[in-house]
DNA sequence: AAAAAAC
């Protein structure tokens, strides 16, 4: 399997071609099961064979015209948007719900049709879906799962055991949603429970779902509850934070699924767009807010939008919403306006990585609330082959060729193999992104210098395979859900070993495997160690000349040390420094390992410096 | 030092 990386890419996409001959092993690898994200499970198999790339990026005029109107935003006002923002009929009005949720909120007279979510997916993209029954759902039972804190809810086995409503049961049922996902079996329940919690779990692992279902059915609940009226300003139940727009679009695309002819209602604010189409969304009333901080403090500001009866707060990739840049923001957001205090409020944070600096400055924003890491099937530990090479600075262009010469010439007929860049700057982005056009690459960018209609548009010209390799800052680097990467070149490595685990984390998804090559050199020296312990810990072959830099390698502190030593994942800080770890400390600390299969799951053996030791 | 995020 580890021949070479062109042959992991070229088995990646031919295990792509054959999905439909896996379906009745469910499995790409002999020794273990693999793990299906719940909103890719079920999806019919392509009916035709996907059209030949384009060699084009998507930038109008690019080639002749480099200089002057390449930014120029020469789009139509609507490019750019087809993807989100179809909650303009949203009004949610179901007829046969009662629609008590709609009357408060003055769009009651108007009943437009809602949007069917469900209807349009097949088909969408270049690769159509691969059908995925014959899964072995028993692989989640030996995923390692970690809770502390007082009274954790019991987890569940299945959707019917959680009274989550017959019209959320339903939509459940249209995604095709057939057993919850270890994070919903632990996070639901304690949520329901009415609860506060700290969740570490890889994106892809059905973390949106977590956390929207037991919002809206909150919210259902709640729906007699009286909201004030102002005439402009909007009073929404719940509020979802994300660092980016297009994971905050993409929470919304979700969101508007779970919540299809419920009543409730979703509403998307993100900055680089246009206002005014945001507003009349909101006027038409909002249950459910989600939005990036930014916006949101504009909207908050205008006093267009007010956090007074605010039930529910999550933010997702939370380690990221309370790391430097963004902390002031959000502390504005979640203390100094008009939100209700920990305690009057319900509060979840969600994220894949979780350091201990951050935990403590989140539990400013919780009420006892319950810590819990949930291990990982598939994904980086079984399905990404990570790979690291000395590159030089100089060198990092012509060795990118090589690797997507290789790559073309050994991809199957047909089938695309998307190849996702990571750079440092958004300045590089560009510049390599150009070179690979010039070079004959279909490629695109995305970063924050470009306006929002480019990078929408760039991420649909990657997804639908026209353009296959996208250049991306860390803008990409978290939660976006993009099928198919096959390859997640790190062309400049992050600083951070917890952002190379998410940069990563975009292949090797729905039960595919994919490749991770990093570029290392001599600029990349503090990363060695934490680099060579992560592959280390996910059974990757650590070249020993990365040995050589980590043994090497002295840097004060354990800043780029991953929490408490644990891959994909972390353990609850309030633990940390204990006399005996093994002491519920803070009360019902509760290792499962789970349902009887023993411990020793993959590198995760309890009494091994891991998550769960 | 860089990236992200409002106008």
């Amino acid at each position: 399997m580890r021949t070479s990386w062109a042959d992991s890419v070229a088995n990646s996409a031919s295990e792509n071609a054959a999905s439909g001959s896996l379906e009745n092993n469910g499995l790409s690898r002999p020794t273990r099961s693999t793990y299906v994200p719940p909103h890719l499970r079920n999806k019919t198999p392509p009916s035709s064979e996907p059209p030949a790339p384009s060699q084009s990026n998507d930038r109008i005029g690019y080639v002749g015209a480099i200089g002057g109107s390449r930014w120029g935003g020469g789009f139509k006002a609507d490019v750019g948007r087809s993807g989100h923002n179809s909650s303009g009929s949203g009004y949610g009005y179901g007829g046969r719900t009662g629609g008590g949720l709609n009357s408060r909120s003055g769009a009651w007279d108007r009943k437009e049709r809602e949007v069917n979510p469900f209807g349009e997916e097949d088909g969408k993209d270049a690769f159509g879906e691969q059908e995925n029954t014959g899964i072995n759902f028993d692989a989640y039972e030996d995923i390692p799962v970690d809770t502390s804190g007082d009274n954790v809810p019991a987890p569940v086995t299945s959707f019917a055991e959680i009274d989550l409503g017959e019209m959320l049961n339903q939509n459940i049922r249209r995604c095709k949603y057939v057993r919850p996902t270890p994070v919903q079996r632990y996070a639901i329940p304690i949520v329901l429970a009415g609860r506060d919690l700290m969740a570490c779990a890889q994106t892809g692992s059905g973390k949106t779902a977590a956390f929207c279902f037991p919002i809206i059915c909150g919210i259902i609940r709640e729906h007699s509850v009286q909201r004030p009226r102002g005439p402009r300003t909007v009073y929404p139940l719940a509020l979802i934070l994300s660092p980016t727009r297009e994971l905050s679009c993409q929470i919304h695309d979700e969101a508007k699924k779970f919540s299809y002819q419920t009543g409730v209602k979703v509403v998307v604010a993100y900055g680089g767009a246009p206002i005014n189409q945001q507003l009349r969304e909101l006027e038409r009333g909002v249950d459910i807010l989600v939005a990036t901080p930014g916006r949101l403090v504009d909207l908050l500001e205008r006093a267009r939008v007010s956090l007074q009866m605010i039930r529910f707060l999550a933010l997702d990739e939370a380690d990221r919403m309370l790391d430097m840049g963004f902390e002031p923001q959000i502390r504005k957001i979640v203390e100094a306006m008009d939100m209700p205090r920990p305690g009057l409020r319900q509060t979840m944070l969600f994220s894949a990585t979780f350091p201990k600096e951050i935990q403590r400055l989140a539990s400013d924003f919780l009420s006892n609330y319950i810590f819990l890491a949930v291990g990982r099937v598939g994904s980086s530990t079984d399905l990404i082959v990570q790979r690291v090479e000395f590159v030089r600075e100089s060198d990092k262009r012509s060795h990118l060729m090589d690797l997507l010469h290789a790559q073309r010439e050994n991809g199957v007929q047909g089938k695309q193999t998307l190849t996702l860049v990571f750079v440092e700057t958004k300045k590089g982005a560009d510049s390599l992104e150009h070179w690979l056009y010039m070079n004959g690459f279909p490629a695109t960018t995305i970063h924050g210098d470009r306006t929002q209609q480019e990078r929408e548009l760039a991420l649909r010209s990657f997804k639908s395979g026209k353009t296959p390799i996208l250049v991306a800052t860390d803008v990409a680097a978290r939660g976006l859900d993009i099928p198919h990467v096959a390859h997640v070149v790190n062309f400049d490595l992050p600083n951070d070993i917890d952002d190379y685990v998410h940069r990563i984390g975009r292949t090797g998804r729905a039960g595919k495997t994919g490749l991770a090559t990093a570029f290392f050199n001599d600029n990349n020296l503090s990363l060695a160690r934490p680099l060579a312990d992560l592959m280390q810990e996910a059974n990757q072959e650590v070249p020993d000349w990365l040995t050589r830099y980590a043994s090497r390698a002295s840097y004060g502190g354990n800043k780029n040390r991953r929490s408490g030593g644990g891959r994909f994942g972390g353990r609850d800080f309030r633990r940390e420094g204990s006399f005996n770890r093994n002491m519920d400390y803070y009360g019902g600390g509760n290792i499962d390992s789970g349902y009887g299969i023993p411990s020793g799951y993959g590198g995760y053996t309890p009494g091994v410096a891991s998550a769960w030791d």
